[in-house]
DNA sequence: TTCCTTGACGAAAACGTTTTCGAAAATTTT
DNA sequence: AAAATTTTCGAAAACGTTTTCGTCAAGGAA
């Protein structure tokens, strides 16, 4: 049970090559009876043409790379959702990667993708790329002319298609949106400090509280690191100063940050009101369930596919580089005080 | 700066392919200059040896394919998560695909993975493909010669490697658990009631009930599907005789169960305790907390990847099926009651 | 009959690579 | 100087497919 060829049908039947093909794709140029003897043949032994030989004629493999810096990360997931619905939808197959949040994976990955067996990649910059900001390896990815199209962790310097989501935006509805409740010292805690959506969502929160003109005070800005103890750095913040409201910038930290404040008996929202971001599985089912930044993982990884295999399927045609926003959405639950 | 070949170089220095090749492939055969020239000449111009045509040639793509029912599933994640990572040490990429549950869409992805895409696969059973027990698409996969490891979801019917979840015992274990703290009426809910997994748990259920001596009463497995009302169903439950225990057979499940009960004002695990399958994210932040069952995800895709990379590199060598059966662990938390 | 068209099929190139084998040239040995 | 060996490189096959073009025969038209 061997896999099938056309030359083994070929040699069956004392026919060419050529002509085992033709007829199993069904070309007139066969007379009708060789046809179907052919196919009757084929179909019975389950040939199925092999597609690496085909990519390799076709100089197409049907097949995008998607690399992301964690799967386990619910907006990634939810991206990941949505990349490999509408690829799979336009007849492509996904090769999934993972970064790890690591330059040198990024680097060695990207590189693997460069060598043919990808029409297109999808990216999002890990952590530490965006940090030391190095992305010769993305530019000689795009030198070897294969669409790149690039999502939320975006970088400035290197022109192709993006879509990313509103996070200055974001960061300032976020932030005003506290303070129209009512809460007055808001701190942030963040992992991604120096990823482009973590800045962007800071720089939001500046501008709020420069509107209301309260002054920034960079102590209630918590960097946590990997292996950081969040309550320690929490208990350390409370101390410094009177805080009445927190954003955190992932899922996980938002109900870590919940999690600490009622081992602490301090009261949610009353005493202090949480936002995070990412509207995950988490958010609903804690209690009280947390208010929080949709950015609407699945329709970011529709768009994302979408635009990448436009660009792969009209690949001569000249189309300017897009950059496409996606505004996030406040969903309102109850780690928040009412609006007044 | 298109994409270079050993032709282009070859050309460029009036010189044959097969000593380009040789020459990027550091072959002493060719002479120490001609090769530093050559190297060099490849490197400023990043040359990299296409993947597809060497694929054909050597007919191995470095690749395997993953079929889960979905991946918005923490399990899922994380077996995904651990197969990644050890198939990258091993040097192959994966290429994913979802099942969505459904037959089709599985016979499908089956068929173009057969292609020679891939030089292995992954899968676990649809929930489709297990109520149908159709699985002559898997057959035909297996016909093909590529090796094949089914997880978690698996038939008997199909001969291949398989790593599976001890799921017989960890119902058995998980009821046992709750008749030792004292319930008496443990009620079962349950979305995957077709699938190979949800009826060995119950099974176990229905085991650890005979030991004590207990009727099983079929009414109180509550059969949930996609779109029903689980609050509508809880309460029907809950009307048609005292329950003092829950086990939900996933996570998500099991989160929405407390919800309902809280939102009832019955005491967690006061009045009635819950247990649930699959030790995410969710459970551990929810309050009360949410006394798990293990399955131990990742450890399940490294080892499946592991036994399908051991089968690619020992083709021929004859190695008896194996399967793999892997214990889960309760994690004990606030949703059930002390051991007295 | 002769010419032209049409139908049915095959030969060969092309995709990019590795590898075996042969051959020429350079070097060493006798 | 002749013979033997080694060094250095190239030709060609192989992987499986599609597609262009050519060929040959049959059939119809003149």
């Amino acid at each position: 049970m061997k896999k099938l060829t056309l030359n083994d049908i070929a040699k069956h039947f004392g026919v060419s090559i050529s002509t085992v093909s033709k007829a199993v794709n069904d070309n007139a140029e066969i007379s009708k009876e060789v046809r179907d003897k052919i196919q009757k043949y084929a179909k019975e032994h389950r040939y199925r043409p092999n597609r690496v030989a085909l990519s390799l004629l076709k100089k197409s493999t049907k097949t995008i790379g998607v690399i992301v810096p964690t799967i386990l990360n619910y907006f990634f997931t939810q991206v990941f959702f949505g990349i490999e619905k509408t690829a799979n939808a336009r007849g492509y197959n996904i090769i999934s990667c993972t970064s790890d949040e690591s330059y040198p994976k990024e680097v060695h990955t990207v590189g693997l993708l460069s060598a043919g067996i990808v029409d297109g990649l999808i990216l999002s910059l890990s952590h530490e790329t965006q940090a030391k900001a190095n992305i010769e390896h993305i530019s000689n990815f795009i030198d070897a002319q294969i669409p790149l199209v690039l999502f939320d962790r975006v970088s400035d310097k290197i022109e192709c298609d993006k879509v990313i989501v509103d996070d200055l935006q974001a960061g300032y509805n976020t932030t005003k949106y506290l303070l129209d409740t009512g809460c007055k010292s808001i701190a942030l805690v963040s992992e991604i400090y120096n990823s482009s959506v973590g800045k962007l969502r800071v720089s939001g929160y500046q501008n709020a509280l420069k509107e209301r003109k309260i002054a920034y005070d960079s102590k209630l800005l918590l960097k946590v690191k990997k292996n950081d103890d969040l309550e320690l750095l929490i208990t350390f913040l409370l101390d410094y100063k009177k805080i009445d409201a927190i954003i955190a910038l992932d899922e996980m930290m938002a109900a870590d940050v919940l999690y600490i404040l009622k081992s602490k008996n301090i009261k949610v929202p009353e005493e202090i009101s949480i936002i995070g971001f990412t509207n995950g599985r988490l958010s609903k089912y804690v209690s009280p369930s947390l208010t929080m930044v949709s950015q609407h993982g699945k329709y970011i990884g529709e768009l994302t596919a979408n635009i990448l295999i436009d660009r792969i399927e009209n690949k001569d045609d000249f189309i300017p580089y897009t950059t496409k926003i996606v505004k996030t959405s406040l969903i309102e639950r109850e780690s928040t005080r009412s609006l007044t």
